[in-house]
DNA sequence: CTGCATCCTGTTGGATACTG
DNA sequence: CAGTATCCAACAGGATGCAG
């Protein structure tokens, strides 16, 4: 399994743009860096490098609440804990995809009217 | 046209705990009651019992911006403003449904694991 | 390493009254 | 009728320090 790259979700990506959003501001982008198998906590912090401890903690407890996640602690030292997505979670993907399909389609439709709209004014 | 009836979004309606949303709060609700055709804004009021007029007024502020919908003012007395989809705005639908067919189907399963989680405490 | 406690800030959304 | 103006409450999200 691919280490995640702090370039996951760079700035530039226009993620940000898109009208979808999947539960809380950093549940969806969770959820596909859970995509290729578990991951610990501070793995997640690497592709999502301004989220602060404790709202990635929320986030983690949030999805997992939901049922979306699953969380095992490795009773070691240095602690460990690892999360991975549910078959419930990964049921997200298909709506998901859809949701990423329409904003590669249409989000550049979707910027050039807003350009239009505040320059009008 | 059919006339948008109160119980459109009734509080029991789950569609309060999906995790999708589109744009703000009220964005994908407006979205659905264009459906038909072009709406004034005293009418999307009725579906949309609990938005304040102000909250109303930014969401079709936002929408029209963004190019989904189009806002057409009549020159009459009392005056009339009309609010329709734009092709771009229809658009939305296609990805829309994908997450509610999630939800008609995963919504009971995320709500069971909820409230396994709540009751676990 | 994981993540809780505390405090703080900005934004979102709501209540109410009022205007062209 | 279709909003705007004003004020306010709630909450999401962030910074920092600390604990197991």
């Amino acid at each position: 399994m691919e280490p995640l790259t702090a370039d996951l979700f760079a700035p530039q990506c226009l993620s940000a743009e898109t009208p979808f959003r999947i539960g809380d501001k950093w549940g969806g982008m969770v959820v596909v860096c859970l995509k290729d198998g578990p991951r610990r906590f501070s793995e997640l912090r690497v592709p999502l490098r301004t989220v602060s401890p404790k709202v990635l903690a929320a986030t983690l407890k949030a999805l997992e609440r939901d049922g979306m996640i699953t969380r095992k602690t490795y009773d070691e030292n240095p602690p460990r804990v690892e999360y991975a997505l549910t078959d419930l979670g990964r049921t997200l993907f298909e709506p998901m995809d859809r949701c990423r399909e329409w904003a590669e389609k249409y989000l550049p439709s979707l910027l050039k009217a807003r350009q239009a709209y505040d320059r009008a004014d």
